[in-house]
DNA sequence: TTGTCATCTGTCATGAACTGACATAAGTTA
DNA sequence: TAACTTATGTCAGTTCATGACAGATGACAA
């Protein structure tokens, strides 16, 4: 990897690193790119060339994760149930986080913490997480040999996506406490869901589900 | 009603209809508030006394939703289990926006259609999802008589939320095929969760659950 | 009807978030 | 070193959003 490579990632973390500690100290609406861009001695243009907006460069590490979750579930057997596939590729996550060094810990920890605090931003991990669930819905059809566009790879997906929005919520402000409320989360939704929910249903056989009863 | 009231409220229904109507015809992106002001004639810095962005304006109506589907939640008898309870919450709200008179229905379609078709407003409006969903929880728990801490009503409504984030994605432009949708998943959710889900579990009585086997 | 008051509106000025165009600086390679 | 590629800085311009102030307009009492 040549000098400019480099020195492209190292303006690119020292960007990140410097959004971060100003979104933390005086908040996200209240620093400008103007001040980001100074504090690493770039001109306020060459900010753009590297993240498209302030959303963006508050968002990256987000992205990041999003993409590492998908790349944990296409990594998972085959044979395991769709939902235990995707609650085994979150944990493995988590635990690949835990591991990380302390720097990139930290601002993974400083994202998170800009993130929850800021409504905006919230709602741009929402996007992140939608765009992402695409891809993870398109997985989880493969895996059951299904449609994309069939109820039940969307609706799996879904409950997924919401348990990790209820993580999300508010709490969990250090990693420990988030990896507690998820396998909370997660034990309560196996527990609240029928077994083999999440595989479809043989078309041949009798319906064993004595529906609402 | 005096005469300042209504044209108040003329001003912001034509703010709104022009917004749409430009949104639908050129994008949400080019379009600008001049243009929306343009339209019903009056000062730009108008527009910012009665919305206070573009995103505003477009997410109003959506807002509007939210505001009636926790009315309808609040009117529904006590009795009902909570999961039942919003799902027929959501029912009566697509049901009285099938009732609204023309002009009122012509404009959730275009802020529908809008809002589905630019990322932007898709952020904002998981933003305004997330912030009723807080509300909702509050009112599970009141009903379960719970602690809107307790990870139970949280579950309840993060799965009702899935629901309606499912129905959402890119299909269902007209409110027949919404509706259609949403039944569709909601049979789906009912038929994956086990009996009694959504109520507390009695902490004295032996849990009838055989888990994950 | 008239005068007073509260409120709505337009104009102006300002700042921050972007974006395109172009010249300059820096790195890469022959 | 020379030529080429790519990153960066400067500058000008657009749009979104907000504060300040003055003028217009509906509300209301006498």
């Amino acid at each position: 990897m040549g000098l400019r490579e480099r020195k492209k990632q190292r303006t690119r973390d020292a960007l990140i690193d410097a959004a971060l500690d100003l979104f933390l100290a005086k908040g996200y609406e209240a620093t400008t790119i103007d001040q980001i861009a100074a504090r690493v001695e770039v001109s306020p243009r060459t900010f753009f060339r590297y993240f498209a907006s302030k959303e963006d460069v508050a968002l990256s590490l987000t992205a990041d994760e999003q993409k590492m979750l998908l790349a944990e579930l296409t990594a998972r057997p085959e044979s395991e149930p769709p939902f235990t596939a995707l609650s085994q590729a979150m944990r493995s996550l988590l635990g690949i986080l835990r591991e990380a060094d302390e720097a990139t810990a930290s601002r993974y920890r400083r994202c998170q913490q800009v993130v929850h605090s800021t409504p905006t931003l919230l709602a741009g991990m929402m996007r992140l997480l939608k765009e992402n669930e695409r891809r993870l819905v398109a997985e989880v059809a493969r895996r059951l040999k299904a449609s994309p566009c069939d109820l039940l790879p969307q609706f799996i997906v879904s409950v997924f996506v919401s348990v990790i929005l209820a993580c999300v919520d508010e709490h969990a402000q250090d990693p420990a406490a988030l990896a507690r409320r998820l396998d909370d989360l997660l034990t309560l939704a196996e527990r609240s869901l029928r077994p083999g929910w999440d595989m479809p249903v043989r078309s041949g056989a009798a319906d064993p589900a004595p529906a609402t009863g």
